[in-house]
DNA sequence: ACGCGTTATTACCCATGGGTAAGTTATGTG
DNA sequence: CACATAACTTACCCATGGGTAATAACGCGT
């Protein structure tokens, strides 16, 4: 019964009984996720995420300093998560393989946080605070996919060349990654598994076009 | 020298010559979108607003009523400007060359507006004011997408399952198409053209890969 | 049972920004 | 040229919400 997060559970809790700090910036960074993708940041008050965790405002600035340090160590933690748990299918030989994997963590980490999710994804050169810590996480990213990508060209074609002619389709691969989540809030509740068929396929064909763009490109 | 606009000039402009009404409403307008586009609706501040475009609030009040007036305003006129350039598109009897031009439709807005762009483009069920209005948008886009991808079902598969199977290719579609615009952020001056081509060909393996999916799934 | 730090609260400050009332200047039309 | 009207301004109101100071209650270790 230590760890588990009981979601608000109804109104306002009765008896908020007091929790350690560790467990209580847990609840606070979920719920300002929550919130935050929801509402978007300026539209979030301070009070609503204090609510929403069954507190008051001046535990959040006890913890967090601020309402963009509160934001901040949110982004922070999910882009660790993605960063993790992308990090960790490094060994995997197989490159579409990884691919599909990479993008499957995107799908699961959304399917996890839901509303939270948009907050990283959704964020299109917004000067919201941390946006430049989401742009540098979708630039890895991005990094990431053009260089499995560029992994299938073929004898005589430069890496450097291969990277910059793939990019746009790393973008595309990210996009749909991205987009699939959304899809669900329409379809209520898709399963895990029919999304990762889905992607894994729209990928392979994403895959299949850059083999054939790359191997037309060779002077 | 009735009609063009003449973005801001530098800082305050000297002499803001009194415009006529419907002037002077298309200039907030794009000044709006272009703002909040930026900085994402609750930051932007109608003073602000008003500055972009050498006037003070009370006239934005006296035209649009309110904050969320203007906004709708501004989201209806996106939402024209797309739904009329995709109408006209419909007397094109080549499916996959009607899909390309869907696309490029969002391209050209994206290329025109930018930062207005993002507004129609990035909102994911936020709760802003309009969203319901940018929601069914995005929805009868995702209607013609899938309606046309589904044209491409073979004999033997009923029309409403072929509706079903394709709808998350529908999504991708738009997906692709609405990323692209993101993806000039980084690389400045990309040109139109390029994308166009990109987003063909993406459309094109998209295009394959619901045929292929549709015919393994007739009974 | 008695501190003593951690967890929490109430009550407040004040800058920002949506919204408005009342007054001021250009402009075009009889 | 008058003068009505549309275009525009200054100056204000007040609710919202970020942020803080002072204070209370819980519970743990000895």
């Amino acid at each position: 019964m230590a760890k588990q997060f009981e979601e608000v559970e109804d109104a306002k809790r009765t008896t908020q009984r007091r929790l350690p700090r560790a467990q209580r910036e847990v609840q606070m960074i979920e719920a300002a996720a929550k919130l935050f993708g929801k509402k978007g940041y300026a539209a979030t008050s301070m009070d609503d995420i204090a609510e929403a965790c069954g507190v008051t405002k001046p535990m959040l600035y006890a913890y967090f300093g601020s309402k963009e340090g509160l934001y901040i160590a949110m982004i922070e933690r999910a882009a660790d998560y993605l960063r993790g748990h992308i990090a960790r299918l490094a060994p995997e030989p197989n490159i579409k393989r990884r691919i599909c994997q990479g993008l499957n963590v995107f799908l699961h980490f959304a399917h996890r946080y839901r509303d939270g999710y948009f907050v990283v994804a959704g964020s299109v050169s917004s000067s919201r605070p941390g946006s430049s810590m989401i742009d540098s996480l979708r630039q890895q990213m991005l990094a990431l996919a053009a260089n499995d990508l560029a992994s299938f060209r073929p004898e005589g074609l430069s890496k450097a060349k291969a990277l910059r002619l793939v990019e746009p389709y790393a973008h595309s691969l990210i996009a749909v990654g991205e987009s699939s989540p959304q899809w669900w809030t329409g379809n209520a509740g898709l399963d895990l598994a029919e999304s990762e068929r889905t992607v894994a396929k729209l990928a392979t064909a994403i895959i299949n076009l850059v083999r054939q763009e790359l191997k037309a490109a060779v002077p």
